[in-house]
RNA sequence: GGCGGCAUGGCCAAGUGGUAAGGCAGGAGUCUGCAAAACUCUCACCCCCAGUUCGAAUCUGGGUGCCGCCUCCA
């Protein structure tokens, strides 16, 4: 039998503490995990990065620790706010949702985030939902309202705002429920028994067009018509892809509550069993400059912006060294700073690829894929043992990076040292495994062309220092002009040498000389051409 | 108003009882035609007060400040 506990501790939203994880499965293999998807209404933003690299990271440990994961992430294809916005286009509100869905798919890609194992949509699962309300109404969590609604009935469900409050003291929890009520911000709606109570499936005249069909007619009409609650979908496609109970289910810590607790209210209603979900996690908000990041205020970066600014690297570094449960706070400041990271590891890899003639092919084959393959393996300086750790630690990602930063520096000391030794291959591979684990993409070091920079701006340079009209491709210019800057600083024309150089920074590429007499050209660290 | 979280050097951030990882930025030096890289060295008593303890950034109590959720939001 496979080793039920693996050493992962995690932090439970449901009970408030840290808690060694362990699956539901007998064997302790599999894992059936559910994160909350995207409303595809608009361009994703950073948040949105957050959430799902977080919890790509994630997906990447518990298969690294050696569990089957079925990962699931849903997309929410019928909301208001899809409505609202299709109708501002004035576009139908699938074409909207689908050309949406293809932009975040693109989005998370760029990132390296891996795609889920599934992707159910919510408009798929309609059915499901109306079977799921019937029995909630069957079981008496739940009533029709005369305009054709379904309410869930928090009355009905006692333990009621436990996840928010991770406590079992019935008292507490009592007055949790005064206080909501109290609140000043709990509306009540036409028809419903309790301002707790929550929609399940909202009426709409028949005339809508954005509307299903359900069992229950408002007063007159001949048929039922409406739209699912924003909270049922969750539970529906849960209960028809993975059953009773899952192991993990996550999320932005925004959804704690309402929409966690009324998806656990809904789920164990419906199922009779509990824990709906074992775990609990929940991601911490992205701010910007110390303000929460927000349409309202303007201050959001959609991830397409960003990734015209930042390298998908980047992006994950600077996020990473905060713990997923902390907010993130963005500002130029921390990005420069992941920049800058980003730009010396990319030297130091590209370097040791180079000399240890790695083609993309083996870099993939050096990555250990999981943690038992590293046993019994040399660690060296017993990063693995160290990354581990870390990583067991409720994904202690900045003590990860931590590891991950030593690695570095041991495999530079070797490479200076001796770049082609046992030693240096050792660390290499710790070097990239560690960074594959953390979903960094190494495969960017590859992809070194000149296609990258504008041909145009190659020919005027070519032109400027030559005064001949270019026809050769950039990257035969490139090389004839660093041939060019090579026989003058032969001849020590030192004048001539750095005008070549400051052609080259001026139009963003940089000229360094290495080492062995070859002098490489690069553009934002990455290298273009190599002479 | 209710509830939750956070407070460590210029910036970011580990560290949960024994005298402060790491990254970025900065300073000094080595190397270097220039530039870059690399290497060496250097840069904090952890918001305040009181308490527990031989000993606290780390535990307890109080205070101050910031953030979040309670409304669509990742």
């Amino acid at each position: 039998m496979a080793e039920q506990n693996k050493g992962l501790r995690l932090f439970n939203t449901l009970t408030g503490r840290l808690e060694s994880f362990t699956p539901l499965d007998a064997n302790g293999e599999r894992v059936n995990m559910y994160v909350c998807g995207p409303t595809v209404y608009d361009d994703a933003h950073l948040g949105h990065a957050r959430c799902y690299i977080t919890w790509d990271v994630l997906f990447r440990f518990l298969q690294f620790s050696g569990y089957k994961v079925r990962y699931v992430r849903n997309v929410t294809d019928v909301d208001d706010k899809i409505l609202n916005r299709a109708k501002e286009r004035g576009e139908l509100p699938a074409e909207l949702a689908e050309r949406n869905y293809q932009s975040f798919t693109e989005d998370m890609a760029a990132l390296n985030v891996l795609p889920p194992t599934e992707e159910p949509r919510a408009t798929r699962y309609i059915r499901h939902m109306l079977s799921g309300i019937e029995v909630l109404i069957a079981k008496g969590a739940a009533y029709i309202t005369p305009d054709g609604s379904a309410y869930f009935r928090v009355a009905a469900k006692a333990d009621y705002g436990k996840l928010k409050y991770a406590t079992q003291n019935v008292e507490v929890l009592k007055r949790h429920l005064d206080d909501l009520k109290a609140g000043a911000r709990v509306e009540v709606d036409e028809g419903k028994e309790s301002p707790l109570d929550f929609a399940l499936w909202k009426a709409v005249p028949l005339s809508d067009l954005n509307g299903w069909e359900s069992p229950w007619p408002a007063k007159g009409d001949s048929k039922g018509w409406g739209r699912p609650g924003w909270h049922m979908e969750c539970s529906a496609m849960n209960h028809a892809l993975f059953g009773e109970q899952i192991d993990i289910h996550a999320g932005g810590a925004d959804l704690i509550f309402p929409h966690h607790e009324n998806e656990i209210a809904q789920s164990e209603a419906w199922t009779g069993k509990q824990p709906f979900s074992k775990f609990w996690l929940h991601n911490g908000f992205v701010n910007v400059s110390g303000e929460k990041m927000s349409k309202s205020l303007g201050n959001f970066s959609t991830i397409k912006k960003l990734l015209t600014r930042y390298d998908a690297n980047t992006i994950r570094y600077f996020l990473l060294t905060n713990h997923y449960r902390m907010p993130v706070d963005f500002n130029e400041e921390a990005l420069q700073a992941a920049e800058n990271w980003t730009k010396r590891i990319y030297r130091l890899v590209k370097g040791v690829l180079g000399a240890l003639k790695i083609r993309q092919a083996d870099l993939i084959a050096s990555v250990a894929p999981n943690a038992r393959q590293l046993e019994g393996q040399e660690d060296p300086a017993g990063v693995f043992g160290l990354f581990q750790e870390a990583m067991l630690d409720d994904l202690n990602t900045p003590r990860a990076l931590g590891v991950l930063n030593a690695a570095l520096g041991n495999l530079q000391l070797s490479f200076n040292e001796c770049p082609d030794a046992v030693e240096t291959r050792a660390h290499f591979k710790a070097v990239a495994t560690i960074m594959t684990q953390l979903g960094f993409d190494l495969a960017v070091l590859f992809d070194s062309s000149a296609s990258s920079v504008p041909a145009e701006d190659v020919r005027a340079m070519y032109r400027q220092i030559t005064e001949k009209n270019p026809e050769q491709e950039p990257g035969v210019l490139l090389e004839e002009l660093v041939a060019l800057r090579k026989q003058a600083k032969a001849s020590k024309d030192w004048p001539q040498a750095d005008a070549i150089r400051k052609h080259f920074t001026d139009i963003g590429l940089q000229i360094l000389d290495n080492k062995d007499g070859t002098t490489t050209v690069e553009k934002d660290g990455l290298e273009i051409v190599r002479v």
